[in-house]
DNA sequence: TAATGTTTTGCAACAAAGTTGCAAAATAAA
DNA sequence: TTTATTTTGCAACTTTGTTGCAAAACATTA
């Protein structure tokens, strides 16, 4: 599995660090998206907080992960699934975010509708955020 | 104008005070959304940070303002349009955010399609937010 | 209009979140 | 192994948001 952590971070033209490997190590092995204070919780003191806010950055500049917006003002950051490049990334899913357990999910599988926008408008990115509650606390 | 706003502010129980006329006059005068920031400069040194902390959250709670989440992790307040009640907003449009010049705009004309979610999954809240360019900037 | 009760405001103090510069440590390249 | 480059941790700082409480503003009633 670290080899695995590894391969992304040199792919992606990053020095193998511990800090690196670990925190890519959590997202692996957590399939919903994580917040910085979850990072910092599970990493718990052995990183600096501004090392994970450096090391998150890095990973969606190189489109490792990506960001979801949320509701209530708090960045998550999920695994990007897809072929997702540096400064491109093409995470055209759906995010659901559960009101009660918190957890984030990616839903793949639901590509984002076309908007069809006013004239001269164009688009870059595009985010569908549903809430509400997920199958395990409905 | 001023009668205008004092209008909402009676109609929804909320005693008539300056910092609320004139917050919700910023955003009558205003057609894009406001970030509390944008409301601080507006104002000029006129209130305390605090009020209108505590005014936005008033108007969200009333459903006379909502929020659009962005990508950027700020929160952003616009007029709601649409017949919005206390705890139980109705604004189901699309908002487009232009990364040049910063405007926000409310779509109304454009409602969120309808997302078919996985079994057992419940919505209470979708939010469809695009950026890129606007008209004006493209 | 004046007196009274209720709500809102501003202040201060605090907490949480995020940023920056820089020397030391870790990693990569030679 | 040595050297060059990159990353890290620390400290100091800024920005953003929250809370308790007394003073001021507002609404209500007489
Ligand atoms: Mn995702
Ligand atoms: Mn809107
Ligand atoms: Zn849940
Ligand atoms: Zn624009």
């Amino acid at each position: 599995m670290n080899t695995d952590v590894s391969e992304i971070l040199k792919r992606n033209q990053l020095s193998v660090t511990e800090s690196r490997r670990r925190i890519l190590d959590l997202f692996k092995n957590n399939n919903g998206a994580l917040a910085h204070a979850d990072i910092e919780k599970h990493t718990g003191e052995q990183f600096d907080r501004v090392t994970i806010y450096r090391t998150l950055q890095t990973f969606v500049e190189k489109g490792i992960v990506h960001t979801i917006p949320t509701a209530d003002n708090s960045v998550l950051y999920a695994l990007c699934k897809d072929d997702c490049e540096p400064g491109h990334h093409h995470d055209n899913h759906i995010h659901f975010i559960c009101d009660q357990c918190g957890t984030t999910y990616c839903l793949d599988h639901l590509t984002i509708p076309q908007v069809s926008l006013p004239h001269g408008f164009r688009e870059t990115r595009t985010d569908l955020v549903v809430s509400g509650k997920c199958d395990k606390c409905a």
